[in-house]
DNA sequence: GCCGTCACG
DNA sequence: ACGTACGTGACGGCA
């Protein structure tokens, strides 16, 4: 690839060089990318600017690099290029470039064409869509490793102008050829769609949640840490006591000698490496002995310790006590968001200790957590593209659908339903979205295969769409190779062909599961798009701070309150037209446990 | 850097 | 006989 720059002959830039760049209003389409000190939106800066606008001719724009010349007047010429309406955007990984750019006061408009996202909608799989690996599988070109231009550097910044130019350059201009070569295949591959309506305007909407942040009670946070310390050394003391001896109880294997060698406890599964002592072993074990309860007690107590009280509070802006989590858009498998650094979408629920750490995450003085959830919206999207009668039906008619699974499962009438019966309904529920197995419905219901294999059998003779709309399912990834979404998103399952029976089995569960998955994952996107569209033109300021999957968590003015609670409910239940209704939850309150 | 474990949907 | 629910990210231990 040809590398153009504007300092190709090594020679210092003219004071005005980048004059040079040909006049915004002709261009069309600009591919760029901005280099920084470090890769964090909220603590680093802007170095400088690539542009590439054709093959084999990028430039580079200094901003901040430490000999110069860093163009004095690059802002205003970088703003009429960057807030031009009317040419498109191309760059790799857009969101942490847009927020770059807003650092340095300026606002990318225009429409986006995110090569990284491209790449991940192109084949969701990969674990990793860097433009590293993405320039290396569609244009075979290998990129010089960030590390070796740094050198010893600290910072890009202090990197020489005549290396940094080069390499910057090389990164737009490589976004400007994958953008030539990925476009067309996503309109081979029936992607576009997805591509420009959703994936492409959520952008925008992940770039303002990551900035606003949510703000979280650091004295309570302090508080709970200092009554955790207190139970865990108490919890600590009875462990030694009860084991006969001290050791390191965060240690697997430690553990496992002294239950399964000192004690003479009965080892239930193993692992790779010893005897097994997760959470469904230990409760076995509770029966024989006392130690193995202390032991989950304190495993529940330290990992909510370390993972949130103690980390969350060194995590927020010193300034604002908000905490600003990366919504990464291409890393999983069916077409959901992740979170990360840190993981704001398993904060705890399910426990007491849970609900106190959610009464953590506030609302600024004035405003109010407002939290909208979908209620069962896997199983809706079951209905929708199964077209079970029973579920249809169930759905239709706001009818608990776990106590119609159980009255056609335990064949008795609905009213007839006990709690249990209940209980085990939802679960088999649960493993029908999962492709469930006889093996692993046991597991989760702690009965017999057999037993589990029979309530399979009741569920498929009882659901004839869901069952023939599985095997279609599989047909169809057995035929093309992939499942699809409602909105056409895409997931290779090459494993459906495998010969090795455990191989394509765990492939028939993914098929099985990825549509219902994938469909709601598309489905709260595009109420996202909607929802934030709605708050800007009707000016409200309320603000999206999370998504939890099924979950999105406001930030609302008292006053908005009702004004956000109509629309946020009316985007999340009109976000596609699916022939059951979806139902969305609403609560809120000053902290995000009593918004639920 | 991998493993086991466990927090969430 | 095998070895199994789907999708994530982060922690501590240990090599």
């Amino acid at each position: 690839m040809k590398q153009a720059s504007l300092f190709d002959d090594h020679q210092p830039p003219e004071k005005d060089a980048h004059r040079q760049s040909p006049s915004p209003h002709t261009l069309k389409e600009l591919a760029f990318d901005v280099e920084t000190t470090g890769n964090n939106p909220m603590s680093d800066s802007v170095v400088g600017i690539a542009l590439c606008r054709r093959e084999g001719e990028a430039y580079y724009v200094p901003v901040r690099h430490a000999d110069g010349p860093n163009l004095p007047d690059a802002p205003e010429i970088l703003s009429s290029i960057f807030e031009d309406e009317t040419v498109a955007k191309i760059g790799h990984n857009l969101k942490f470039d847009i927020f770059m750019m807003r650092r340095e006061g300026i606002e990318v408009r225009g429409p986006l064409f995110d090569t990284m996202v491209a790449s991940y909608l192109l084949n969701p799989n990969w674990p990793n869509h860097s433009l590293e690996e993405v320039g290396l599988e569609y244009l075979h070109h290998r990129k010089r490793p960030f590390r070796e231009v740094l050198g010893k550097k600290a910072s890009f910044a202090e990197v020489p102008l005549e290396k940094a130019a080069p390499y910057a350059a090389e990164d737009a201009e490589l976004a400007f050829e994958l953008r030539q070569i990925l476009f067309p295949k996503l309109d081979a591959e029936g992607l576009a769609q997805l591509y420009h309506e959703i994936e492409m305007p959520l952008i925008r909407v992940l770039a303002d949640m990551e900035t606003a942040g949510v703000k979280i009670d650091i004295p309570l946070l302090t508080a709970l840490s200092k009554e955790l310390e207190r139970d865990l050394v108490n919890l600590q003391t009875t462990i030694y006591r009860t084991a006969g001896q001290e050791f390191n109880i965060n240690s697997p294997r430690q553990l496992a000698k002294v239950l399964f060698e000192d004690l003479g406890l009965k080892p239930g599964r193993k692992t790779k490496t010893g005897f097994s002592t997760s959470v469904d072993v230990l409760e076995d074990l509770a029966h024989q002995h006392e130690l193995p309860g202390h032991i989950l007690n304190y495993r529940t107590l330290h990992k909510l310790k370390t993972t949130y009280i103690d980390t969350l509070p060194a995590l927020a802006e010193p300034s604002s006590k908000r905490i600003h989590t990366s919504f990464n858009q291409t890393i999983t498998a069916t077409g959901r968001l992740s979170s990360s650094d840190p993981n704001l979408q398993n904060i705890p629920v399910r426990t007491e200790w849970g609900t106190r750490i959610r009464s953590a995450f506030i609302a600024d003085s004035g405003s109010l957590l407002l939290s909208a959830d979908y209620s069962q919206i896997e199983l809706r999207i079951l209905a929708h593209m199964s077209g079970d009668a029973g579920l249809t039906h169930a759905f239709q008619h706001n009818i608990d659908v776990h106590a119609r699974t159980a009255s056609e499962v335990f064949q008795k009438p609905v009213d007839a339903v006990s709690a249990d019966e209940r209980r085990f309904a939802k679960t088999i529920n649960f493993g029908v979205i999962y492709g469930m197995s006889a093996f692993g419905l046991s597991e989760a219901l702690d009965i017999a295969p057999k037993d589990a294999a029979e309530f399979i059998q009741h569920y498929f003779a009882t659901h004839s769409g869901v069952k023939s709309y599985i095997e279609e399912t599989l047909e169809t990834a057995r035929r093309q190779g992939y499942v699809s979404t409602l909105f056409g998103r895409k997931r290779q399952i090459p494993d459906v062909r495998s010969t090795n029976v455990t191989v394509r089995q765990a492939a028939e569960r993914v098929a099985t599961n990825t549509p219902l998955q994938g469909t709601a994952a598309d489905l709260i996107k595009i109420a996202m798009i909607r929802i934030h569209d709605a708050l800007r033109t009707k000016k409200l300021t309320t603000k999206m701070v999370l998504q939890i999957h099924d979950e999105l968590l406001f930030e609302v003015p008292e006053w908005e309150l009702d004004a956000v609670q109509k629309i946020v409910r009316h985007e999340m239940e009109h976000a596609m037209k699916l022939t059951v209704p979806l139902k969305v939850d609403v609560g809120w309150g000053k902290n995000w446990a009593e918004a639920h």
